[in-house]
DNA sequence: GGAGCGCTGTATCTTATGTTACGTATTTTG
DNA sequence: CAAAATACGTAACATAAGATACAGCGCTCC
């Protein structure tokens, strides 16, 4: 059964000629405002010509431009009508998307609930303040959570580095830490041996750890200061990292305001330098 | 301080004609489709001639029609693009996390709403499908995504490459790519010019792309054979790339799925080699 | 490698939309 | 109550929108 206009162009839009599949796919981005604009507009958004755009909507059914807008109308005021049927209902939801993206939200919400506002302004306050250098790195998976949050970090901040490469590689680099620097671990089951050793040497050296893991608690937990727990159950073979994901972006959003002064001027910069 | 036309309106409904003010009654009683569709499709709702209904528009201080609907169109996309403001659940109201969480959380619902469950399966299928091999490549803040993705992949099947480092690097891997190949893009603002440029290029050697991109669109959406649109906007200084991550993590379940058997017995081979 | 088909864009045409001018009705004011 | 001013609708106009015809191009399949 289709019942919104939506549904029926992601039904037909395998069967669709390249162009006309681009004016699918721009409609479908900001659905459906697009459509309710003029065909010139319209075309000029999705890139093609008008007679592409007529012809898109001539292969959804519609006898020409002003039925299809008048249907998109109908639907519009549908929803604006009833706000309740906006919110994804879990019943109809039949397919194999909603799961994982339910299971992702509850993640999300668990995950903030054990989460005061203090730890993480704590957290932040801690990665703002300029006194060393911050040092981020990740396991197998978690590496590229280590990676997005360097590329802000570094952005607004001086020294900031991601470890990278080979173990022997980012082991030397011990010997640059001390305690005035950070050093952000993202580790999640199952937990890397190599980072073990790693956050205990660094522990050592007086380095304070901030460590991304897992509701079961790396065992890095022993040696770090703040410790952020993320909740990974999804209905997958993979465990999800996007709970820790969200957190990071939380911490990179709390630390550009907090540098906000300093870091304008370092952005201004760092375009200037383009 | 008005910040919406009905508010202009019932600002100055007082102070109109009776006829502009049936105009005035019909407009606000639904809100704003009634706006939205012709001169004299309004004036016939409102039972007025249609000069009366210019009139009307004029009073409101726009210089003529299409302006007005434009600027309808405009608080519409914006109503849209941010359910927060009508979906305020009054129980969690708190700290000044939660923005930040909230807003994640309406992407991630919004991102998902104008995704398919046959979507998905059609790109999770083609990224299953073992015919050519698979790139995957970001831009500066996205390149993170694009290596979690292929960490993932490239365990449960083979050639499956992340492109890394510098531009001419990844530029000259375009020799080894062809029509059974798929190239997955992850671009959002600002889109990196060399991203565009590799794209058009593999594009012309017929190479299926699969883009990861935000609502407004890469320009590499006009090569690209699969086009995933996620919401970036968060109240934050950056843009939020969790809604594109949680795509990605669904897929790679996705694709796992789908490679079960095949995939069990890799998993299993590698295990054995460590 | 060549022939056929199908898709796409340019240019032209037609339609209908928004706009304006003007005459009539209605209300307001002296 | 009369006269002026304002409001409203009818009808003609100009403009911009959607529709169409056609030619070029790329793609696929022999």
């Amino acid at each position: 059964m289709i019942s919104s206009i939506a549904e029926l162009i992601s039904d037909r839009i395998g069967a669709m000629p390249a162009g006309e599949r681009r004016a699918a796919q721009t409609l479908i981005a900001n659905y459906p405002l697009t459509g309710l604009k003029t065909v010139a507009e319209f075309s000029a958004a999705a890139g093609v010509s008008s007679p592409t755009i007529l012809r898109f909507v001539a292969r959804l059914g519609f006898q020409n431009y002003p039925e299809f807008q008048s249907a998109l109308q109908d639907e519009l005021a549908a929803q604006l009508q009833s706000p309740a049927s906006r919110t994804l209902d879990p019943g109809s939801a039949g397919g194999a998307v909603s799961p994982m993206l339910e299971a992702t939200l509850d993640n999300l919400r668990e995950t903030f609930r054990h989460l005061t506002d203090k730890q993480l302004a704590d957290i932040a306050a801690r990665l703002a303040e300029r006194r060393g250098k911050t040092f981020l790195i990740g396991g197998r998976f978690t590496d590229p959570l280590a990676r997005y949050m360097a590329a802000h970090l570094a952005i607004i901040q001086p020294d900031v580095y991601h470890l990278a490469g080979q173990e022997s590689i980012w082991r030397d680099r011990l010997i640059d830490m001390g305690k005035r620097d950070v050093l952000v671990i993202f580790d999640i089951r199952r937990y890397q041996e190599s980072l073990v050793r790693f956050a205990e040497k660094a522990h050592h050296r007086g380095v304070q750890i901030i460590l991304f893991t897992d509701q079961w608690l790396s065992p890095i937990a022993r040696f770090a200061r703040h410790v952020i727990a993320g909740r990974t159950a999804v209905p997958s073979a993979w465990d999800s990292s996007a709970a820790l994901f969200v957190v990071a972006e939380t911490l990179i959003g709390a630390v550009t305001r907090q540098l906000e002064a300093a870091g304008a001027k370092r952005i201004r910069d760092l375009e200037s330098l383009r």
